[in-house]
DNA sequence: TATCAACCTTCCAGCTGCTGGAAGGTCAAG
DNA sequence: CTTGACCTTCCAGCAGCTGGAAGGTTGATA
């Protein structure tokens, strides 16, 4: 399929699902007219990488992420070390989001609309464990 | 304090604490030495764009999270709204990082070792909702 | 009191990760 | 056979840092 339709399917911007393929993230095969054709196998790695992309993960993290689909890599330990690793970082990225989400619902609940000079919440925050 | 104790407080490198302050995210005081003095307030607020920041938002929706602290803003119903569009952003990063943590934790559990042709995870993830 | 490390300052350059626009080729419909 | 919506490459620019140079401040030690 056309670059359009993978942009679609992704939800990546066509610009950006190029500059993947520069960067040597997914690598459509061409038509005789020049043109990207995207498989299915692509899309899967495309809306992978919007997701991942979207949660704070890096193009280098991103990259090391996709490898742990490919065939080539499975078996290693070293592999699933790193997605030890990774389930950890997104552990603590859910937390954290958690966290962000109890405090901005604590704003709109417990002050909305007076004019007290500071906000408890401020220091709800401050007490989380120092990273 | 001295931006190099609100950069191990806050978890942000020193570097971008002061690119913070270049685009007017957080302005501490100044000592008679030139130097900047961060306040615990400043902290919290650098806390929280180290969270905010490293779970996917924008400089500038990280600008707009931080106005929800400010006293000015506070009774406004638009304040509220945006509060509320935040949350849901939230929630759907939430959602995000948990199938990319289900997805991934399968990897390690059911992929591991074999040297199948593919992934019956990569079906999983092209299931997900068209976003 | 000198001096040295470890801070701090500003400024400027460069990298990442897109993003927009120009200039032009392809395709399907009318 | 033209029109409009696609597609292509290339180049420029913005966002969000990040590193390094050049230099001032501080506090401990000789």
């Amino acid at each position: 399929m056309n670059i359009g339709e993978a942009s679609e399917r992704s939800g990546l911007p066509s610009k950006t699902i190029r500059y993947y393929e520069d960067i040597g993230l997914v690598r459509p095969e061409r038509g005789g007219n020049g043109y990207r054709d995207y498989a299915t196998s692509d899309i899967h790695k495309l809306r992978f990488l919007q997701k991942s992309r979207g949660l704070g993960f890096s193009v280098e993290e991103c990259r090391q992420l996709l490898a742990l689909y490919e065939d080539k890599s499975r078996a290693s330990a070293d592999v699933k070390d790193m997605t030890q690793a990774k389930l950890s970082e997104i552990d603590r990225k859910i937390v954290a989001l958690t966290e962000l989400r109890r405090t901005l619902e604590h704003l709109v609940h417990a002050c909305h609309g007076n004019d007290r000079p500071d906000c408890p919440i401020l220091e709800e925050l401050s007490e989380d464990r120092r990273a």
